[in-house]
DNA sequence: TAACAATTGTTATTCTATAACATAACATGA
DNA sequence: TCATGTTATGTTATAGAATAACAATTGTTA
């Protein structure tokens, strides 16, 4: 059974994973995933929650790197522009992509106890948006579709402490 | 014809309705629009793009009232839980609700150029994310729906600039 | 190797938002 | 009216997020 509810070895292979498919990415693209870049994608998919720039920015410097703000918004930069993560403009935090390559602007539910991510494919509500826009002779350039709540595991916690 | 190209006065009339729908509403929810929270929506309602809280801190103090970041940040605290504006996530700007007093998340269009916002209702978006979040048992406590672009009007002002 | 481009280091600053506490305005009942 | 409690605002300081500007380094290419 691969349904394993042991995250921290789940949670291993898809950082390995994401960390692969960045490589190969960026070799067919010809930029360059440095180790720095590689490094913060890292850092990102190891934590269960989303994390700020300056939360990177201190596993970066418990690494023992030096570093400020610039280094790790510019490897996030890098990120971005590559579609290896996302910016929850809701938190101001960033989180990795699952469909790292494509370009897209992503939908995300986010639980407001345990910041756990799930990224959306809603092609309804693509479509939906950009019908609207259409009417409206409004051209897309990105979209930001975030839905904030709480997930079944942290509604559970809630009414047991609840008690 | 009401479709005046003429904003300015359009603009003067959205701003006097958005006021006294305010008023009416506080005094069904027995809370105090006050002078400044008044002011503040006035504010806001006034420009035709969405302002930042530091702008609209600038506007304060141009009226020669006092005031420090706290002064503006807890009116659009007030203005927020009233349900009277918006904040966009994207941009960090706040913006005049045009269904004032109805809870509502709002869904938006943005014009990166010239910021004008449009405020959609898109039944569609709203109840795909909500089957979206109910097939994850995901419990949801507020949506944010912005999509960034270009309006027409900037696209053809662009096109004229490209010549 | 020399020259150029891309990346990272470093310092300082801007922009956004809140904490904490003091003061003032408002309401309510004695 | 006055004392009391509550709500709203003033004030100072600080936290948090992001970028500007320039220096140093590394990588690439002729
Ligand atoms: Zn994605
Ligand atoms: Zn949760
Ligand atoms: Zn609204
Ligand atoms: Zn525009």
């Amino acid at each position: 059974m691969k349904q394993s509810s042991d995250c921290s070895s789940l949670q291993l292979t898809t950082t390995q994973w994401a960390l692969s498919e960045a490589e190969t990415v960026c070799q067919q693209r010809g930029v360059r995933l440095t180790e720095l870049r590689r490094r913060v994608l890292e850092i990102i998919w190891n934590h269960s929650s989303p994390l700020g720039a300056y939360a990177i920015l201190d596993v970066l410097r418990n690494d023992g790197r030096q570093g400020a703000p610039p280094t790790v918004y510019r490897a996030l930069d890098f990120l971005l522009e590559q579609g290896f993560i996302h910016r929850l403009a809701s938190l101001n935090v960033f989180t990795g992509c699952r469909q790292p390559g494509a370009h897209h602007s992503g939908q995300f539910l986010i639980c407001r106890d345990c910041g756990q991510v799930d990224e959306l494919s809603n092609l309804t509500v693509d479509a939906a948006l950009r019908a609207e826009a259409m009417a409206r002779d409004f051209e897309v350039s990105a979209q930001t579709v975030e839905v904030l709540g709480r997930c079944l595991m942290c509604r559970n916690e809630a009414s047991h402490h609840a008690n």
